[in-house]
DNA sequence: GTCTATACGAAGATAGAC
DNA sequence: GTCTATCTTCGTATAGAC
């Protein structure tokens, strides 16, 4: 579990950046959400705050692939309802006041700051990739297996963005439906979602 | 035209708002990249930098709309077409360093700023309904026109952060591909987009 | 690994002159 | 409407002790 300070702060800064940006982000936040202690900041990353940023995606990026691997859906429509269905629960689980973290991080990076661009970019392309190869796994050819993991995707940090700004969960609701739908028609089988963790 | 240093700051703010987030859209910073005087920064907007960050979330809200009057789609996938060529020539236009200005509102506003949330859902909204209500005009039915008008949206949003943060244009070309395709099947013809400005 | 203290800069905001 | 201070707050970052 290597150094739990360091985690904590990681996964303070996910939600922080996932609730309000990269800029409202601080240290002095981070710090005060988690309780972590000031004076270890700098060794932990003493890259700064483009460090604790750059982590703390890596960690985003691969807490999600953990989680689709908490089940083993068995249709597209099953493998496209489970990557909503986390979605969802991000939305849900705070008042719809989050997001994604990774976009957060891809909005608020100016062109310095390159590398985490670039970083947010491989975190998007690594779920994209992840989905297609579900898909393909449960009998969807590959090339609609690459564009629906790439619309779903799409759509659903769309829809973040959005349904947060609207308060409200009914538009995503919708489009999570329409992508399942796309995975029911032409793909395995017509099933609906069989994860919703 | 009103005061036209008040609009100079605003189209200033938008530009930067897209590129970098809003809080790196400082007053500082859209100064120096207009030319506008600081003197009259509190006079025309009295109510600060969310003041302005509101006028130019309307704004943008409403160029959107505007671009969308400039042509006249006949088909479902016509107008899919038109509006994902729009949000193609932010991308293109700005070597794929600018995103959607509005979500960067969305994004970057904490919990404070109840406000701006809104707005940015508001507009969010406007767009939604103005595209269905175009689809609907060239012979899609009501209930497909919401549900592509709003997949639409939420695909372009997602879209633009996952294509600025690869720095790839491809999967952008991929996912309005398959939006323009949804128009084209079911609605009222199999047109290409007829507009692309 | 953690602490305090501090330097430094940037940003929002206000006051008052022109 | 515009200018020039100026105030205050906050955030990053560093130094050096424990």
């Amino acid at each position: 579990m290597a150094s739990s300070t360091r985690q904590t702060m990681i996964t303070g800064a996910a939600a922080l950046l996932a609730r309000r940006g990269m800029s409202a982000t601080s240290f002095s936040e981070v710090l005060a959400a988690t309780g972590a202690p000031r004076g270890s900041l700098y060794h932990h990353f003493p890259g700064g705050k483009d460090e604790l940023m750059a982590e703390t995606t890596r960690y985003v990026g691969n807490r999600l692939l953990g989680a689709l691997d908490l089940a083993d859906p068995t249709t597209p429509a099953g493998v496209i309802g489970q990557f909503t269905a986390l979605w969802r629960s991000v939305l849900t689980g705070s008042e719809l006041e989050a997001g994604c973290a990774v976009a957060a991080v891809a909005v608020d990076a100016g062109p310095e700051q390159e590398q985490l661009v670039e970083l947010a970019g491989s975190v998007f392309a690594e779920w994209r990739d992840a989905l297609a190869r579900r898909l393909e796994r449960v009998g969807m050819s590959q090339e609609r297996s690459r564009d629906l993991a790439l619309l779903s995707l799409a759509a659903m940090e769309g829809a973040l963005v959005v349904c947060r700004a609207q308060r409200s969960i009914e538009d995503f609701d919708r489009v999570a439906a329409m992508l399942v739908s796309l995975g029911g028609s032409g793909g395995g089988g017509g099933a609906a979602a069989d994860a919703h963790g």
